[in-house]
DNA sequence: ACCACTGTTATAATACATATATAACAGTGG
DNA sequence: CCACTGTTATATATGTATTATAACAGTGGT
């Protein structure tokens, strides 16, 4: 499992973590049932506190996307049913819309960002 | 010019105050050369601190969005040249891939994603 | 010139988020 | 039993976000 942190980026360590663990999850290089580092395993891989990679485990298992218990470690939870979403649709909506006004605020022609949405769209497609 | 505050939106307010302002403006509802509500003013229509709108304010300078000069009101800004451009198209597509993860592992289908896609990319052809 | 507006700067206080460090406790599995 | 696991507790440090109050400085109209 590789992830890497980037004390540059402006998002907070916890959340890259998250992010990545979930785009290893995307691509399926992490499957339902496979088990993740432990917090102190992948914080010493990573150079960063415990605590921190522990606060990334608990905002994806807030998420639906992974199973803690005590002891073992943390394993790849099974896709949640849609009663159970945290993450609505709405908001999906909601950040998709504001990307794209970021997108044509910054000078992006409309068909430029339609390159990028249907480039997105295609990857879908494919998996 | 109709913005709300939501206090129990996640993000912070001043944040709420620059992507609803951003959505003004990709709306057409403000245009190049418009006037921004004072800070005192807007603060007290929102019901929020004067410094908290701002920051906003100076966010959205940052982005190129909007000039400010001393005595007077903000105004609307021209269009970013791509050379100026703060956020990278790079960052749009990371942003982009972040969604469609979040929007796949909450259990959105691929083509019900391509639908939310498709949606904003009609938006925009109609712009 | 005055005055009411504008943005700007300064200072302070509070609350929360982020990250680190150290230590102990509790369950799992070999 | 032992080495691993997650979990909880406590403490510290730093940064972000928000509010409050006050003063300073430029603009525009009367």
């Amino acid at each position: 499992m590789i992830i890497t942190i980037n004390k540059n980026d402006a998002r907070p360590l916890y959340l890259q973590v998250v992010i990545q663990i979930k785009e290893q999850i995307r691509k399926g290089a992490l499957k339902q049932g496979d088990e993740l580092p432990s917090v102190r395993e992948l914080a010493d891989t990573l150079g960063i506190n415990m605590h921190t990679v522990r606060s990334a485990y608990i905002k994806l298992r807030e998420q639906g996307i992974i199973n803690l218990a005590l002891g073992r470690r943390a394993t790849i939870a099974e896709m949640k049913k849609p009663e159970n979403k945290r993450i609505t649709e709405a908001e999906i909506t909601a950040r998709l819309e504001e990307l794209t006004t970021d997108a044509l605020l910054m000078g992006l022609k409309s068909d430029e960002i339609q390159k990028i949405l249907s480039y997105q769209s295609d990857r879908l497609r494919k998996q």
